[in-house]
RNA sequence: GCGGGCGUCGUAUAAUGGCUAAUAUGCCUGCCUUCCAAGCAAGCGAUGAGAGUUCGAUUCUCUCCGCCCGCACCA
């Protein structure tokens, strides 16, 4: 069963690749992990795809207004949405089983751990300072190392492994750790006597902090301790370990640092405002939006459903707080009709009400939409009631009224919000799923894309039936033009015999094939034929 | 990130410490072909990257990169 999953799925990507759909990105130079390129026809079915959201979410409703917001915003945005704090979770892993904590758990008494840290780094600092250390820890003498190592062997670590850690922690500009990373949590633990759950080891390797966001900077800048919010480093000038501490106020300007956005929805809610000013619209409305998110995933897997850089498409509904239910329903609906709209069958598509415990701590209620994949039952896409928190987060933090005003009774509130979000990646391996089909045609085998019309990239290819007779050429060339003219995605292929062409066509999804014989030179009709039924009739060309 | 497996033309496979790295398919050119991958002929196209061992490495070793499976992660 498993391998036969694999099997549909490995089909799709070989045929993806090989059709032009979607190559692994940077191929040339070996690759980057979690990263796709989009070919001539996978970039087609994409749009595709975006602007049927687009119109049926945004242009086709009357409560509905289009945003585009840039992706870098200000730091603050995502301190008042909380992801950089729950993006800076340290984890530690047991090194025999590899079972993996958040340290913060394992860590009962917060107080006695920090002080018991400060100590011992306190005494650290001194030592080092002593020390003259020279920049490079492949400079250390040997009298420096010892006295690295004996710094560390007073917390229990074991003699063997320190020199290793020290390289590691030193090596990046004198630079350690905060207090809840690297080896201090480790140690901790190996004092305390605090056992893997699970094996009952001590075996903890270092903490490491597993951010999801991707940093980058404004302006020249080579700080490379973007993310961390207190750390240490060994003035070059004084040659002393000057502790330094990243806070909201300083932080923009400490680091000119800024993240690649994790989610489109903030782009929205920080242009509510100025929707609300531009157009005042009646409540319930909402603002869509579409454009690329970046997540640095541990592990990005499954083709293009587990992806580093990837789009969204997210509407976020503003309601009055007491109707959030009817709203609720509405899109609930609505999604039914966006994955009908897909191609997507109904009894592939899944609601999970996701319960109290697994929900993001803003939302009240959300329900996950999941699609039987090749690779198993999956989220598709995301329906949550977010309540007031983003709105509210802003009020507070950037110090703006986010309320609304009912026209007539003046009534003041924040609006609540219902969020539909939707990725376009998934949207498309779903659609690419429920499309691939293999029958059988002449006791050949046959692979074809079911594809919807309205999503398929190429509508129609023409061909003349026989290549080295000029006047069927000719004719086809001027059937051809007509219909590239009318309706853009159209095809020509004259490449070896028809049979090949049809299959070639069906193996991208091209609902009609158009072939001009030599019947069409004496009426001008032209057979069409059916992807799906390979059946054909003769039609006038301007008929479709 | 950890553990295991893997990496050869676009795709699917083969082989080798040393001769021009093979086969099919694909693509391409020509001929032919009156509707579902026909045929003939010519051509294009690969050992993931780097280092080491060796007279010589695609083959052996190491590092990196990537892919697959499992675990963990997925606010």
């Amino acid at each position: 069963m498993a391998s036969q999953k694999n099997e549909k799925m490995e089909a799709i990507v070989s045929l993806a690749k090989r059709r032009g759909f979607i190559y692994p990105g940077s191929d040339v130079y070996g690759g980057l992990s979690g990263t796709w390129d989009y070919g001539p026809l996978g970039v087609t079915l994409k749009r595709n795809i975006m602007n049927l959201w687009w119109k049926m979410f945004v242009d086709g409703r009357d409560d509905m207004y289009g945003v585009d917001a840039a992706i870098l915003m200000n730091q603050k945005v995502w301190q008042a949405s909380g992801h950089v704090d729950t993006f800076t979770d340290p984890l530690i892993t047991c090194g025999n089983c590899q079972s993996r904590y958040r340290v913060d758990h394992l860590i009962s008494d917060k107080d006695e751990y920090s002080s018991e840290v400060e100590q011992f780094f306190g005494h650290a600092k001194q030592i080092i300072e002593t020390l003259e250390l020279p920049e490079s820890p492949f400079d250390y003498n040997e009298e420096q190392l010892q006295a690295l190592v004996g710094i560390f062997g007073e917390a229990h670590v074991p003699a063997h492994e320190t020199s290793q850690y020290l390289i590691q922690y030193l090596d990046n500009n004198h630079q350690l750790a905060s207090k809840y990373l690297g080896i201090f949590p480790r140690m901790y633990l190996h004092l305390k006597n605090v056992n893997c759950a699970k094996c009952g080891q001590n075996a903890w390797q270092d903490a490491q902090t597993f951010n999801m966001m991707f940093t980058t900077t404004i302006g020249p800048s080579s700080s490379s301790i973007l993310d961390k919010k207190t750390y240490y480093n060994l003035d070059k000038g004084t040659r002393k370990v000057i502790e330094k501490t990243v806070t909201s106020e300083n932080i923009e300007t400490t680091n000119n640092l800024v993240y690649l956005r994790p989610e489109t929805a903030q782009g929205i809610f920080t242009n509510y405002k100025n929707v609300l000013d531009s157009f005042y619209p009646d409540l319930p409305f909402g603002i869509g939006q579409q454009g690329k998110a970046f997540r640095n995933e541990i592990s990005p897997r499954d083709f293009i459903f587990r992806s580093r850089e990837f789009e969204q498409m997210e509407v976020e509904y503003f309601v009055d707080p007491a109707k959030w239910e009817e709203a609720f329903e509405l899109w609930r609906n609505l999604v039914w009709e966006w994955t009908d709209a897909l191609g997507l069958p109904r009894e592939s598509v899944h609601e999970l009400e996701v319960p109290e415990a697994d929900r993001a701590h803003y939302s009240k209620r959300t329900i996950d939409f999941e699609f039987d994949f090749p690779i198993g039952r999956e989220e598709l896409l995301g329906l949550a009631y977010r309540t007031d928190f983003d709105l509210g987060n802003i009020q507070r933090e950037a110090g703006k009224g986010m309320e609304y005003t009912i026209k007539g009774t003046n009534e003041r509130f924040i609006p609540h919000v219902i969020e539909p979000s939707f990725g376009v990646e998934r949207a498309l391996m779903a659609v690419l799923s429920s499309a691939y089909r293999e029958d059988e045609q002449n006791g050949e085998k046959r692979i074809y894309l079911a594809l919807p019309e309205h999503l398929a990239p190429v509508k129609y290819c023409v061909s003349p039936l026989l290549k080295n007779k000029p006047e069927l050429v000719a004719k086809a060339h001027e059937v051809y033009t007509a219909l590239k003219n009318k309706h853009g995605a159209v095809m020509w292929d004259d490449n070896g015999n028809i049979g090949k062409r049809y299959r070639r066509q069906d193996e991208i999804g091209t609902p009609y094939c158009v072939v001009i014989d030599f019947d069409s030179l004496e009426d001008g009709s032209v057979t069409i034929r059916d992807r799906d039924t390979t059946e054909q009739h003769r039609v006038q060309p301007d008929e479709f």
